[in-house]
RNA sequence: GGCCCCGUCGUCUAGCGGUCUAGGACACCGGCCUUUCACGCCGGCAACACGGGUUCGAGUCCCGUCGGGGUCACCA
């Protein structure tokens, strides 16, 4: 039997890191088994403009790499793959409950329901509707209906013994029968709710294992119970810890952006990209852009890769020491046997970290790839850039080396493409480097002499010229390094300050520090 | 509250009765390197929730307690 798993996301707007990791693990079980993935819309609830809030849940999965055999813009011989577009087989299928019996017509208004419920809960019973409403044949039906009742159709689920199963995670499962509703699977208006479908359309995609997050584990025993009823064998099960907020054992949320950056570790994440975008002009929404959401990391430059790995290290190892997986790694390796049973919450400070490793192997042309549509974005460079940028951009990169740590952090070197006249200053540096130290101002001026008449303008060409500039002024190259490095950069950091030079060549070196001495001491007037 | 799940360093985890004075990774703290930053290198801190059993022997098995969480819709 071919091994079939499926992930259903509503469409959202978004897709969750969490729902992601439940994907992943889908994917590679099925990959591994040379099975399928399929992606199914859950979208019963019905939402005005589906594909809108669907695409940037597709475009997420693409970018990661996570890609499917059936589904939305796919397709496949199963379809149609919304469910939305699938009523009328939920329909029969409801039907088909009503016939054999497992299923009645309840005439119950949702106050009475209410009213059970809340003298259960007076009384510290459990609730279990009385059945109060059921309709036990036409004639009773059209009773209820003449006093103005209409029905919804209900599980008629056991009353005695248990619901046993077998969890690919978490072993044997048993829920009491007595414990359970009976819950309702079709509307007064004949649209169908989520676990009737759901069941209907594993059945129908011949899903043959549902790997899927924790809270489902309880709703299982009713899908159990529906997919037996309708005479098919329910799929493997397998349920997920979820993902949890940083630092606590809570699950991770959307909607508690406000909380998590409280978590230093979260807000540097967060403020560090929202940084980015600022820098790119994104239009960035609070609902949607931050860790949380897959898109943040896409739209600040992470590496698909480094994300997955991450993930998959979320909630399932292979041993003691393997933390570094390639895609057939992965596939090779996964298995549900080794998914843990506890949440794992999530770490902005490890995920960064692979972040930081992934980034150190990517050759130079792919960061020059990741990193152009920034500079771009910035308006810092054309869009159809000349050989000499690009050029330019792949020394930057080098230079930088690990320092460009996300694809946006090119931005940090935004004044190799910024026009002499318009850098900017950081006011400390200036202060520090600049104005305070009493020598300054003139080293930098002799040393601006020497630079102006200096031939060799390579990196190790101008370390010499510094290096014998220290000798012959007697002072250390903290003295004067810099002074030239806030003069001709406007920062107090960056990397080497030599290849920083060297790049930025001899005319503009010469003319930034020119700018800055003067600055510093404007002529008298 | 009912039901269910979970409980090893701050975090992710290894551990499937003896090799555990509990291993790795990230973070953290020292030190080295150093023109800043970043990296790198060396060293360090740090955990079996608790209490009973079972056993020659328990992080590992059983029970209980405590703690954390999930779920209880005409949502998905």
């Amino acid at each position: 039997m071919t091994v079939r798993t499926r992930f259903a996301p509503s469409p959202t707007g978004y897709l969750h890191i969490g729902g992601v990791r439940t994907a992943l693990f889908n994917w590679l079980y099925s990959r591994q088994h040379g099975g399928q993935f399929v992606l199914r819309i859950d979208d019963t609830d019905q939402q005005r403009n589906v594909q809108e809030a669907l695409q940037p849940i597709l475009d997420g999965f693409r970018w990661l790499g996570i890609d499917w055999d059936e589904g939305p813009e796919v397709g496949g011989p199963c379809g149609p793959y919304f469910q939305s577009q699938r009523g009328e087989r939920y329909r029969d299928a409801a039907q088909q409950l009503l016939h054999s019996g497992f299923a009645y017509r309840d005439y119950a208004r949702p106050e009475e329901i209410q009213a059970e419920r809340q003298a259960a809960e007076r009384e510290k019973r459990s609730f279990r509707y009385s059945r109060r409403w059921m309709a036990q044949d036409d004639r009773q039906a059209a009773e209820f209906e003449s006093e103005g009742r209409s029905a919804v159709l209900r599980l008629k689920m056991p009353t005695e013994g248990q619901c046993c199963f077998n969890d690919l995670i978490r072993g044997d499962v048993a829920f009491q029968w007595s414990d359970e509703q009976d819950h309702v699977i079709q509307r007064a208006d004949g649209t169908c709710l989520y676990h009737l479908a759901s069941v209907v359309d594993d059945h129908d995609f011949g899903i043959t294992h549902v790997i899927r997050a924790v809270e489902h584990l309880s709703n299982t025993p009713r899908q159990w119970f529906i997919a037996n009823a309708l005479g098919w064998q329910s799929p493997q099960f397998a349920h997920l810890p979820y993902v949890a907020e940083p630092g606590s054992s809570q699950k991770l949320s959307k909607r508690k952006l406000a909380q998590y950056l409280k978590n230093v570790d979260f807000r540097k994440l967060f403020e560090h990209g929202q940084q980015i975008a600022e820098r790119i002009g994104l239009a960035v929404s609070a609902d949607t852009f931050h860790p949380v959401i897959v898109d943040f990391y896409r739209q600040v430059g992470y590496l698909p890769d480094a994300l997955v790995n991450y993930l998959l290290l979320l909630g399932w190892s292979l041993d003691d020491r393997t933390e570094h997986f390639t895609r057939d790694q992965m596939i090779q390796s996964f298995s549900l046997e080794r998914v843990n049973r506890g949440p794992a919450s999530f770490d902005p400070q490890k995920l960064v970290a692979f972040q930081d490793r992934y980034m150190r192997s990517v050759p130079v042309q792919a960061k020059l790839a990741l990193v152009m549509p920034f500079l771009q974005q910035a308006n810092l460079v054309d869009d159809a850039p000349s050989d000499v940028i690009l050029q330019r951009v792949v020394r930057i990169a080098e230079a930088a080396g690990d320092r460009i740590k996300v694809g946006g952090d090119i931005l940090d070197y935004d004044d190799f493409f910024i026009a002499d006249d318009q850098l900017s200053y950081d006011p400390n540096a200036w202060q520090k480097r600049l104005v305070k130290p009493p020598q300054a101002q003139e080293l930098l001026t002799r040393f601006r002499q020497r630079l102006a008449a200096w031939e060799d303008f390579t990196a190790e060409g101008v370390e010499h010229l510094m290096q014998q500039f220290i000798q012959d002024e007697s002072i250390g190259i903290g003295q004067i390094i810099h002074a030239v490095r806030v003069a001709v950069t406007g920062k107090a950091v960056g990397f080497g300050m030599f290849e920083t030079l060297a790049i930025l060549g001899r005319e503009a070196c010469v003319q930034r520090i020119d700018i800055a001495l003067q600055r510093l001491a404007p002529a008298p007037s």
